[in-house]
DNA sequence: GCTATGTATGTTATACTATAACAAGTCAAG
DNA sequence: CTTGACTTGTTATAGTATAACATACATAGC
């Protein structure tokens, strides 16, 4: 095991502070849209930005529950749904996971780039890519309204070091 | 439903054609690269062919179980697999699904294009969204060695008419 | 304040997706 | 004809997700 495993990019930083700065960017966002940034949502994003990886549903519910949350599955679900809507927090399908956005309130369609020895998730700058998906889809005929963008692969840290 | 709801590309074709087509060239990829593509393997990805749109495991099941082939998931699931690992299928994340592959043999990273109205995937030629990809993970220091690429939205047929 | 309305949460139950582990059969090489 | 690798079948279970309903909470209007 790593030091620096879980890295939200392959990279460290000042994680108490982005936690901090990514909260404070979710209670404005919800403040300026009208949302209603609950207790058990605004506890699931902390719960994604602490645990600083992609989690599964479960795993959220587990850490919800032991806090006095609900303990049946929808109570995670719901809270990670609406998470995700407001592009607060991402879901990451090749692991049936969650993630914390990094980037709130950008527009943006990302690429997780997910390390396939350490399960780091780090959220890349998509711009391009989804402009290359653009292309393609349009030549089809075909309107994207949604897209997921995954690579398995090798962080830096893993491809140097932990692989050997 | 349309006539062509679950049409490969957004188009007509001939789809026996493609099929038969699609069946011959994975026979002589396995000729070439010694591998067994038994009775088992070889009819699901027939199945998948003739469905012609994306196809859970489970729906694969019953359609292998109703010919006499074990009727468990492990034996959908490993000559889906199977299929998947010599690039004669894909698998859809977002719809928990399989789709044959229409272009076996040659090297790609495809970018699938999901109608949400009418479930169409289509396969769409993805080099470029593939190469920006690519360039955004060796930024970040990372190697590609898989992708997902999936988008959601409207294809021309739901678009124009049955959304209305 | 009090009630009506919409939204959120909690809970029960169940559906859907996927894999581990082992037994039995098949095939080709020696 | 036996070994060894691989494939298939089966049992059992793990993991992921949602439908449906009941309760509680918030806000706006009276």
């Amino acid at each position: 095991m790593q030091d620096a495993p879980n890295s939200r990019a392959f990279a460290r930083h000042d994680h108490a502070h982005c936690a901090g700065d990514m909260m404070a960017r979710a209670e404005a966002l919800s403040r300026d849209k009208g949302l209603r940034l609950t207790p058990v949502r605004r506890r699931t994003l902390e719960i994604l930005l602490e645990a600083h990886r992609a989690l599964g549903a479960y795993d959220v519910l587990d850490r919800l529950s032991a806090e006095g949350y609900g303990n049946q599955p929808p109570v995670a679900y719901r809270a990670l749904e609406f998470l995700v809507e407001q592009g607060l927090a991402h879901r990451i399908r090749r692991l049936n996971a969650f993630t914390a956005c990094m980037h709130p309130g950008e527009a943006h369609a990302p690429a997780f780039l997910i390390c396939r020895l350490c399960d780091a998730v780090a959220e890349a700058p998509a711009a391009a890519v989804r402009a290359a998906l653009d292309k393609a889809a349009s030549d089809l005929g075909f309107v994207i309204e949604r897209s997921n963008i995954e690579a398995l692969g090798l962080c830096p840290a893993c491809r140097t070091g932990a692989a050997a």
